[in-house]
DNA sequence: GATGAATGAGCTTTCATTCAT
DNA sequence: AATGAATGAAAGCTCATTCAT
């Protein structure tokens, strides 16, 4: 018995997301997505190839969603100033609108380092990285941050967001102005000290 | 047929920290324990009510180890100054030799969100963070560091650590002077503005 | 590799009925079921939640074969007098020819009383004894039978017939008239005195 | 490290009636009596030679209480009359005043069927029938009872107080006079007619 | 008498995945 | 596109019992 739907699909990575952010990625079964989505075991299958694949497709929205938060960052001509601060603003202010995405997100990021099943998403976690050293080193040349390897730069940048927003995830209070305390941080960890005049 | 052993529990902890560095502490199974530390399934749970137990007792002895690595730190006395600058020191010398450890510990960290399995776990990280908190409270009463909301302070402070090993553990080359830099680093993101003189 | 079936569901509740039977509610595992009737592990989780649903569907059976046995029992006008007797006879007979099956029910509901597996199982028991007080009560509000207790009530009619049929399940010869025999007996133990006549 | 005791012995027997009546044989652990009797797994299987030696200690002790209640009933010459009236009165006070140790003995009589390791209580139990078949045939042949088969004899005096005990162990309020009651039914059931004289 | 570490077969149950329809 | 019956390996854990000390 066929039952019409606007878009299967979407609802099943609706429900699935529901689940995820609900209970987490491992203690979420394909049945329980199967009772929240509505569709069948066969549907879920249909359109997805495992429960790993379902979990990329969600974290590709995310990234797309934080990106959009972030989108002036992005621009590879802005200056560095503008575009560190702006890109863990956006980081700080996403992350505490979606606490448990974030939390998702981490699971997975921490999974994926022994499952199989999550070697996609362990791929795409590490281009991220690529491109993001890419662009510090950039910024590098144009003298604007102090030369650093990628990892201690990452690490000074993003470091303290992904910390304060772990903590927020876990049940403590946000603090009043976290997202400009902590851009301001991060430029001030990596920015070139000011040429000296005569 | 019961055979002599020195200490069986040291045997089976050992094993068990074997595989969990090796394969994660979720693909890790009781058999795979059994196996490796040569006890049957009966002396494990005599010794350890469940899996999480034996995470706990694998995290408690890895906190003394990091502890003692950053022994100065602990000093109620000293100045915040050192104490914030060798806590830091410490953890990224003792993470960069342990990377498996630390992966192990992001794992649990993680799982223990979910998972009421680990909410020992939970409750262990969690007092860990109070005393981080009456620690800064205390530095800042003293005027040595700018008063900051404890989520703020801790991702200050040891956020860029952490990231940094975590890019570590994630097969990222260290980084020469990492220890060094982030113990710099994390001190002058803190330290309150000097007083200006007349 | 799935095979095609008539009735899986099926052919599960006879595997396991010949499984309870032989061996007992308590020594019948899960893996005999799955031997003995050809299903996976999977196919019998698949239609019943646990052990203890297997045992319910399989009483739910039993109960209604009775029910049948004992038809005119259950017809709301019949005289007391008939439908006591009729009640009683029911039950021996079928008992009679379905002894591990009663020995059956009987170790089901021993367990009921302590197996938080088998609390539906106890509540239908009880549902039914709520039927049979109601019963009675009609029949003493008609003057046939003696006011008493339900349990008393129940003790006098029905005492002797599980007892007699207990023995036979362990081992004793049926006796010749027993169904006739308890059958009156049950009746004499509570009818009402014969109103005298001026 | 002994400690002393006035009886180890008995210190478990208490604690194991307890566990018993509580939770009922089969979930009933070791482990539990253990904790319990505060002896060592060691000491208990030292007294008892498994866990169904510890419920076959209690059954005799039990029994013997009941004899006890019911002694008037055991004199050889008593009249059938006296013998069975006291028998059963006997019976259900005991029951009345001891609901769960008869739910206790119900369980191990339920499963002494199927059990191998309850064997010798299946075996006293048989001989507790084969007593009272001979005290029947004995009664039968003064005349003081109609002859029946042991089965329906036992099932016509005993039965309704072994169901009323059951009813009542299950959680049924006890009614007044269920002694008296039962004792007389139990008579009349078995009673030999008056002999009509010419 | 007393201890408790050690055993290991065996249990119920879970769950991602397949596939005939 | 959709269904859900069927699979079966694998998991964590229990527990009566043994036995060296």
């Amino acid at each position: 018995m066929t039952r019409p739907h606007r878009d299967r699909r979407r609802e099943i990575l609706n429900a699935a997301l529901t689940c995820f952010l609900e209970r987490g990625y491992r203690a979420t079964t394909i049945g329980a997505i199967r009772e929240a989505s509505g569709a069948s075991t066969g549907s879920i299958y249909h359109f997805f190839a495992n429960k790993g694949a379902l979990a990329r497709a969600l974290l590709d929205e995310a990234v797309a969603g934080w990106s959009a938060a972030a989108a002036a960052a992005l621009d590879p001509d802005a200056p560095a100033d503008q575009a560190i601060r702006e890109s863990v603003r956006g980081l700080v202010l996403w992350g505490e609108a979606n606490t448990a995405l974030l939390r998702f997100m981490d699971e997975i990021r921490s999974l994926a380092l022994n499952d199989p099943e999550l070697a996609e998403v362990r791929a795409a976690l590490e281009q991220g990285q690529t491109l993001g050293a890419a662009r510090f080193a950039h910024f590098a040349r144009r003298r604007e941050v102090r030369p650093r390897p990628w990892p201690v730069a990452h690490a000074l940048m993003l470091g303290p967001a992904y910390s304060y927003l772990r903590l927020v995830g876990a049940g403590n209070e946000p603090a009043p102005a976290a997202a400009d305390l902590l851009a301001e941080a991060a430029w001030a960890a990596v920015r070139a000290p000011a040429a000296t005049s005569p």
